[in-house]
DNA sequence: ATTCATTATAGCATACGTGCTATAATTTAA
DNA sequence: TTAAATTATAGCACGTATGCTATAATGAAT
C-alpha cells in the first residue's frame, strides 16, 4: 500500500458512452454547418466546454447536454442514438 | 461567428430535462422491479445517488446515466425519450 | 400501532465539470 | 506559402457531482 491516501475513488468515466457521445454530437454539429464556436455561442457554453466534449477529456452533466441538443434542435434521446456494450455480471 | 458578448455565467441546471430524465428513470426502474437500493448497488453508484438523481436535487453527469441505462438493460436514449420545449432565441 | 422496507434528506470530503483567458495546433482558403 | 478560421490544449478559480455515513420520512402489510 501507498503512503499516504489510500481510499481512492473509482471514477466514473465511461470511456465506450463517452466517445459515442462525442462522435454524436460532432456528426450533428457538421450537418447542421456549426462550428464549435458556433454552438457555444449559441448554446451558452464556453468553447472550451464544447472542445473538451468533443475530444472525450471530460464526463459533461445531463443539462449540458440538454443545451446541445436545444441548440442543434435536435431530441436529446437523437445524441445518445447508439448502444453500449452490457455490463459485465 | 458572433462577438463582442460575454457569456455571462449561468447555472447550468436544466429544471424541464432534468424532471423528465427522473421521471424516466423511476419508471423504467419500477417497471423492472428495481429498488432504488438494487439500482445503487448493481450500478455502483450510491444509494444517496439515485435518490437524489430521481427527485431532481442534482444534475448528474452522462456517464452515471450510463451506469443507470447498463444495469436497468435498456438504451440509453430510452431513457431520455422525451421531448424538451425548443429554447428562446 | 408496530414492524419492515423503501425512499428521502443531511453533512462532510474530495474529485471534477465548467467558465474564463490564452495559446497552440490543425485545417481551410486564397 | 501565407493568412485566416477552426479546433485543441492549458492553467486557474469556483461551484458541484459523488461517495460515504447516518438519520428521517414515507409506505405497506395486515
Amino acid at each position: 500500500m501507498k503512503k499516504g491516501k489510500v481510499n481512492k475513488r473509482v471514477l466514473i468515466y465511461d470511456e465506450e458512452g463517452l466517445t459515442k457521445l462525442a462522435s454524436k454530437i460532432k456528426e450533428v454539429r457538421g450537418n447542421k454547418g456549426y462550428t464549435q464556436e458556433d454552438l457555444a455561442y449559441e448554446s451558452g457554453l464556453s468553447l472550451s466546454q464544447v472542445a473538451r466534449i468533443e475530444t472525450i477529456k471530460i464526463n459533461p452533466t445531463v443539462s449540458t447536454i440538454f443545451k446541445i441538443a436545444r441548440t442543434l434542435d435536435v431530441q436529446v434521446s437523437d445524441l445518445f442514438d447508439f448502444k453500449l456494450s452490457k455490463k459485465a455480471k
